[in-house]
DNA sequence: GATGAATGAGGATTCATTCAT
DNA sequence: GATGAATGAATCCTCATTCAT
């Protein structure tokens, strides 16, 4: 059995020492409002451009303050970065989280998570394509990146194990490198889609995904009925 | 059904086109020596360091050459990135071909395609990332990979349908769909693999995607006899 | 007879007439407290990193106080170290008046100033390279720098006079020049001991800048009776 | 005695270690004379306004340069620096070797080290205050600069000695203190002089450091026949 | 009195590209 | 063909100082 999930290859973060200290978070109002424009306008201006792209003075600009309000909350741009990505992995995460109210189908699960994670992705498609951009570069990001989908992977990895265990899937199957290649099979589609315009019919794609995702862990799949159009919920 | 096999919103090149002429591929037995260290070297350092933070003079100094030198063979650091991608591209669809001695088996022509491709992406992966990484932000870089993707998919899609039409998977998947699905499981793996380092057992893991892909489109797979250990061969 | 005791080619001092006004000197006890909170944090920072490459916020962050508080109580950066110049000179020159105990005795009065000096330069010496860095570029704290050498020379120079009227040195010496040379080599030695580092056994260094002083102007020094190791007391 | 003649309290030099190589020395006569015109504006300007308050751009504008020319050659303002440090000192060193026409009487030997020296220093003498000023921040030019005035001392100190074998001076006198602390005179006086327009009498001051600095050793000094104001030669 | 947010001119450095030899 | 010198726009980051609270 394979077992080990994922190792990660990076080295310590290399963050220069003295720097005079940025406020981690304002301590008045105004300064909360100020940096919440600056984020705001960085993620706007990363998901326009890219990250290298950017520069400062734009992000000034479009935020109405100055360059020195920038660096006034931040030390680097890399730090903005951070800022987002911990914003937007709360979010997704938060948004798959099955909701109580789905039946203990595992087809109907499975489809419950597709969806949801569909409609996360299209809101943040790309600012993850901004940090999977800079992951390739930047260790500190990369091991953000390499977390957060830990997160992801473990979650699918459980609840494979646990059909395996009710006997309702193959028990040879790798769980671990299942939820790895499965949940990335939805990731790509997704960052394809929405990133790089490769579109199908909205429905038609999740449904397909679903039935991929099923079948392939070895589920019986129940054969459509009716017309698939009557379906549809767009996502943006 | 769907029928829009990924429509690409990609703008016109943007090329210079009054530029001084460059030799198209050098006459000389020393300038084809020439072209082809500056190639090399330009390969190993967008590896190294990503495209954007590869210079000129860093080519120039591996290959041994001058600055003069490497604008006499190509334009701009965009055109050595688009050789690179031509050279790749060949390859890695040269060696993906299927070879004519394997046997007719459906599952066992799914896995010789993944070990396949498996192997070039073992050499490739760094380059490929570096391509991804530029087709984000470049839209001549993005066609050219669209392109390359789509020769892949339709090869894919092809195989499904031919099993659709001999009755052996359901007529209801979406061939162009499952395609891409299935396609960007196996590119995304490999990647994180051998880019980002989230490694496993090199066996275990190419055997659970051939499991996953075959019986994602409703293939049978016969169960596993024996031991695994009998079979894995390291990659790296 | 050489007689132009220093002309210093000072330009007019750089100051801002119109400034709103700065409490000369703080009323409230809580308003003394901070004001000597800033200097002292200012003399730290200034001997560690030099006078430009200390910042306000440096300051304010090490007195516990903020970047306004700072302004509350000093126009520039210039202010402090005028003030902290102001400080230091008194001190020196205090501590350098020779004590009336001292006997009449011309060797002897050369070696109470001397370990006088060597005591007080042990204490200041950072600073005072601060000063004079400073001095090279800013022309007001030049003025302040010079006029306070000038009263140690002065007293030196009376000093060598009286020694001329007594007849108990040369006639010929310009006792001026000598002052200022022999002033020079005890400043230049101290300040390569306590800034540089050039350091040699304590007793024996001042021993022989005495000497070296005492014989340069034509004093005959009674010869070494005992031992060196019996005397010695380290600086620092 | 003492004997620990200035040890220096300096780390490492810290050094960017993945910098794209300047060529030491250009390689073509064009390239020559661009880095002399570039080590001669920044001559000019690190003398009118100092080290930090020169800027890149204004040594490139005054050598009719562009800014990116100077990093052509130097990889920082440093460099520069450096640069003139090195030549300077060549300058001073073999301007201040002995000539072998000088009397073997040591008062005459001493009057013609410290002329040469003045003269040296009147050529020099903001270039040294420069780099006196860095030497204070930057432990790279702190070394550089002990290391050259180790070399002066030690030529000092073997005098000194060779007196003090010969019989001529005092056995007791720390030859190495003696020496640092005369050489420190001098410099400190012309330092004062040129740098800072403390000026005297030319001809009566180097007599009268002459004098000083025999007789602080214990030289006796033939008195002076005739008059003074025959003889002297206005440095500048 | 004290605080800390906001400003923006200033300066070092990079690097693709051109051009003279 | 090959070389390497020259260019300068573009960009990041700093920090003294002002000002509203």
């Amino acid at each position: 059995m394979a077992r080990n999930n994922g190792d990660t290859n990076a080295s310590a973060p290399v963050v220069n020492p003295t720097r005079k200290s940025v406020p981690e978070m304002p301590r008045t109002r105004r300064g909360r409002r100020t940096r919440d424009a600056l984020v705001a306008a960085a993620r706007e201006l990363f998901e326009e451009r890219g990250f290298r792209d950017t520069r400062i003075s734009d992000i000034a600009e479009r935020s109405q303050t100055s360059y020195g309000t920038f660096y006034h909350y931040f030390d680097t741009k890399e730090a903005v970065l951070q800022a987002l990505f911990t914003e937007v992995a709360g979010e997704i995460f938060t948004a798959s989280r099955m909701s109580p109210d789905v039946p203990d189908d595992p087809v109907a699960r499975i489809e419950a998570a597709n969806r949801q994670y569909f409609a996360a992705a299209a809101r943040n498609a790309w600012l993850i394509a901004v940090i999977d951009e800079t992951a390739l570069r930047d260790d500190h990001v990369r091991q953000l990146k390499l977390r957060l989908r830990d997160l992801f992977l473990r979650r699918n990895e459980a609840g494979i194990r646990r059909l395996q265990e009710q006997g309702v899937i193959d028990q040879d199957l790798d769980a671990a490198i299942a939820s790895a290649a499965l949940g990335g099979m939805v990731e790509h589609f997704t960052q394809m889609w929405f990133v790089h315009g490769v579109t199908f019919d909205h429905e038609e794609a999740i449904r397909t995904l679903n039935v991929l995702w099923a079948q392939a862990i070895g589920l019986k799949v129940p054969p459509r009925i009716g017309d698939a159009s009557l379906a549809g919920a767009a996502v943006d």
